[in-house]
DNA sequence: CAAGCTTGCTCAATCGATGAAGCAATGTTG
DNA sequence: CAACATTGCTTCATCGATTGAGCAAGCTTG
């Protein structure tokens, strides 16, 4: 073990002039390769070189970025890392913002508005050019936060009305699903029931975007929907588990089939439905807003929504690049993935 | 939108000197808190704090912490952002650092060595003051990076000989698992026969531990293990898959058990299940070396095995407050918990 | 009322890297 | 060989925040 002396002085590049002889410029030259451009001779270029290996000397960051003007920083909080899509969508943004010299910066605050405002305005001290507000519970707050510091923002999944957004297609998506799901409760149960949304707030916008699909696709097949019938109990598994249990509490019948509105959710209705079942058989018709691949696997009657999180990811690092378009919101399209990985075109799901 | 303009001009604590008609130094110790020491009147605290708030005044990170001598920042890097394990480590990560004042940051590096050593390069420029190697392939090179920078480091997950360790008790929890897997095997099939080992990577050390464990438990009932049931094919998903398939066009009975390394090759052995099923009913027996919810609460007929990811972490936090252990590699326990959420102690699982 | 203390600040050096400006030594040209 | 160009460096100011040292004005005390 090595690590009992706690933290050595760092070596610096005025270290390295010393040993070399030179001075500190042209050591910062050397390691910043800009040293052809300052006329260093190879022969010093190589000794320095040499050095700051055997010195494991490590540029300070610090320092340079105090001193530059562009910081190579890029900031992104994200609610969660306990599901696919946040986990992919961070994955890809840490290599895209790789492959163009930036460094990404990515936290995760939880869903509380607290956090994420903290968490953005440590990622402002520390010179991030861009915020990317993924899933942000308080967006606006964020904007404001970086505007007030001249740090451009981006909000991603759920949008803002301050900074350009990007999110799925929330209203088709769901009103697509729904559309699968009221479809194979017919198949199955030989009759038109209407659905139980589970899941997510009714205050943020993907939420509200998603019952409205939910709404008109009862709607246009002349379902009437129970106002009961919408379960918005926040998105932690435990919440959508509970929210079941009350409801069955006061409702006679089990509903037929459940809209579930994210993959944690479904953890939580998953798990409700097998106490019920210690009673009796049940196997309601389930969808979820939000794509696990396991899930896919592991029961082909579960239908699910992909959000796509390559084009999303794209379109903000299109924005960074080339400045915000016309439309304040993207939306991209979903695309609705029944379990066995069949996919239909939507409008002939009902047909 | 007001994202346009580009990053303007932050606001400095000259600024605001300027501004409040003050020294730097008194702004800066109003906003840092220490002002009361420094003898500054609450009259002009006050003052200088409604300016800053007004100028929307952000620390510059960047400048504080090269003029201070600790950073508070804590650096972390990860393989992947596609499982539950290694989300809940980032997530308990990042609030146990928060909560004790750190800043943390953490980076995906794919399993690439190259790109964890760059990652940590990159940590280290930042002026971590721990960098928290997770599931690295390459855990010894790090610590060497880490070394020379004088930067303390520690293994997680992954050990490594350079600096401390802490990971999941594999041995212990793999022969468990297969012990149990021989057990449900000969349930359903009336017979003890040998299992497939599926995922990992032959050179890491937990896929070596858990193949002994794999080993001894099959040895301990008797049951010869053939060489070509080991498929250390990698964690890819595919790779999982495309072994399996290779096996099957050599082998003409197809596998009873299978114990999987890791969820994401569960998912490749779950595709390859369904193209099986897809000629004749398959149901062998599953396990896998690592724990997720949904997966427990669709087959309660897949065992699987929950690594402790708080105690874990929280060694990390031992480490790091308190200095390292006597051993140099912490073992954690794992627990077996079966689909159904039942727990038996594992020495009673063949009786 | 002089000596000393307290209050409330300011000054200036510093952290490490950067790059414009400058300078000495050599090489080239008319 | 003087005038000029090129090579290969060094010097120094700078980025923004921090902090030890210092200083002027007011207050207290013998």
């Amino acid at each position: 073990m090595a690590n009992d002396g706690g933290p050595a002085k760092r070596t610096t590049i005025y270290d390295l002039a010393q040993l070399a002889g030179t001075s500190a410029s042209a050591v910062s030259s050397v390691l910043n390769g800009k040293w052809k451009q300052r006329r260093i001779s190879t022969q010093l270029a190589e000794r320095i070189e040499r050095l700051a290996k055997e010195q494991g000397y490590a540029l300070n960051m610090q320092a340079s970025l105090l001193r530059r003007e562009e910081s190579h920083l890029i900031g992104m909080i994200v609610p969660k890392y306990d599901n696919r899509y946040f986990g992919s969508i961070v994955e890809l943004f840490e290599d895209m913002a790789r492959s163009r010299g930036l460094f990404p910066i990515v936290t995760c605050t939880r869903r509380d508005p607290e956090l994420e405002l903290e968490a953005a305005r440590a990622m402002i001290s520390h010179q991030v050019g861009w915020l990317i507000a993924t899933g942000a519970t308080n967006p606006d707050r964020i904007s404001e936060v970086c505007m007030a510091a001249g740090v451009r923002s981006l909000n991603l999944d759920l949008p803002g009305s301050l900074a350009p957004s990007i999110i799925s297609d929330n209203y088709s998506g769901a009103r697509e699903l729904t559309r699968r799901l009221l479809h194979n409760g017919r198949l199955k149960y030989g009759a038109l029931t209407p659905l139980i949304f589970v899941g997510g707030r009714a205050s943020d916008h993907n939420t509200a975007e998603r019952l409205r699909g939910f709404h008109d696709a009862h709607l246009e097949l002349g379902i009437v929907l129970p106002a009961e019938n919408v379960l918005t109990c926040g998105y932690a598994a435990e919440k959508a588990d509970r929210a079941l249990s009350e409801l069955m509490t006061d409702t006679a019948t089990p509903p037929r089939g459940m809209f579930v509105n994210s993959t944690i959710s479904l953890e939580g209705v998953l798990s409700w439905l097998r106490r019920c079942r210690l009673d009796r058989p049940y196997e309601p018709v389930l969808g979820c807003f939000d794509w696990d691949p396991l899930v896919a696997l592991l029961d082909e009657n579960i239908e699910m929504v992909r959000q796509d999180v390559p084009r999303m990811v794209q379109a903000a690092f299109n924005i960074i690049e080339h400045g915000p378009s016309a439309e304040a919101i993207i939306q991209v399209p979903t695309k609705l993935v029944g379990g066995a990985g069949k996919a239909e075109p939507h409008d002939q799901a009902l047909s």
